[in-house]
DNA sequence: TTTAATGATACGACCGGTTGTCTTATTTTG
DNA sequence: CAAAATAAGACAACCGGTCGTATCATTAAA
């Protein structure tokens, strides 16, 4: 019994890891050793807890989106605060996140689909849906801010939705190598402020 | 003399792969031996050209960019096209481009941000020189548009280059995910064709 | 209830292969 | 011949992955 649970928990322990190493230092920049060794668990565990290192990098990916759902849905909930305010409550949080941490990792998930983004298939895909999943909550919060007057109704919350998701992953590659928010900061005024305006 | 002509077309060969290996598989996923491999040059040589991996990589992102340059600037200079025209034509060419070649790659600039702009600081400058080089160009070309009357003024060229060249940036990565070149028509479509309109 | 058997899980030494780098020998050039 | 450029191969470190064995909880038998 109590092996299933520590089972459970350092498959969790390696999952965290895996998004803090793999972020930071990619997908072939890191070595399942430096992994282990920062949870303290031996090379021969992972392969019963993970087939391979690319399962382990799909499940990290899943991993990695759920928090950041939780909080942009925490977030919209709010009954206080209008759909808009909360999603730009939700980026303006994640940039002093961000500038906190030095502007180090930036987003996993753009970092990976350009490093293996051609080169593995299972990473593709896992990449593919988490990235779908952030952009429907995003969609979801973008509609109902349509319905609250507050952004253009003419184009559609998905539309929108992906052009943020797009533009947010290209201003946080721009953030890495300007050391930088700025980008992050346009981005969110050039749509959420400005274009994107009921 | 044949010496040194033969000699700046190895390093010119080994440029030329490395930019095709980087961008399809990354830096860490990319051995020495495979580029050396393919242009047929031996391993004791490259640091004959190169002082290390590193500043190879360097170098291999300030030769990635030098034909788009050329491309833009090119596209520009047509007299009878206007600058908005210009600009359209050469992201119309890229995205054509991109769907010859199947998705593959993408932006060398994007993936190596993401890959490697925390770990190397040598490449992440070259990455940032580079990419405000790329932005510059397009940046002419917006101011010349907005001199044509074609892109609105209240907004300056430097702004829109940089949400552009963010948003593109992005929507590469995109495509590689869903295996489409949607998101860069979305692009050009919502920030040429609409937002960035005068 | 105690004991024996069983199968799932944990483990770390070890595999062949590859990495980036460096030293040394050879070749080419002036 | 001296000097410089090039190439060959050695090098240790590391990679992802495998393997036989040890350990443990659980079940079956006594």
């Amino acid at each position: 019994m109590n092996r299933l649970i520590q089972k459970e928990i350092n498959r969790e322990n390696l999952l965290n890891q895996g998004v803090m190493l793999l972020m930071q230092q990619g997908y072939h920049g890191t070595g399942l050793q430096e992994i282990l060794d920062a949870v303290q668990i031996p090379k021969g565990s992972f392969y019963n807890y993970f087939g391979s290192k690319e399962n382990f990098g799909a499940e990290v990916i899943e991993h990695y989106i759920t928090p950041y759902i939780q909080q942009i849905t925490n977030y919209l909930a709010q009954p206080d605060t209008d759909a808009l305010s909360a999603l730009q409550r939700y980026f303006n949080e994640s940039i002093a996140e961000l500038e906190r941490t030095h502007f180090k990792g930036g987003c996993l998930l753009g970092n990976l689909i350009g490093e293996i983004g051609d080169s593995s298939d299972l990473c593709r895909v896992a990449l593919q849906t988490t990235l779908n999943r952030y952009r429907d909550v995003l969609q979801s919060g973008l509609s109902k801010a349509q319905q609250q007057g507050t952004i253009r109704t003419d184009k559609s919350a998905r539309d929108m939705a992906d052009l943020l998701v797009n533009t947010w992953q290209g201003a946080l590659l721009r953030m890495k190598v300007e050391q930088s928010t700025a980008p992050l900061q346009q981005c969110c005024q050039a749509l959420l402020g400005d274009f994107f305006k009921a």
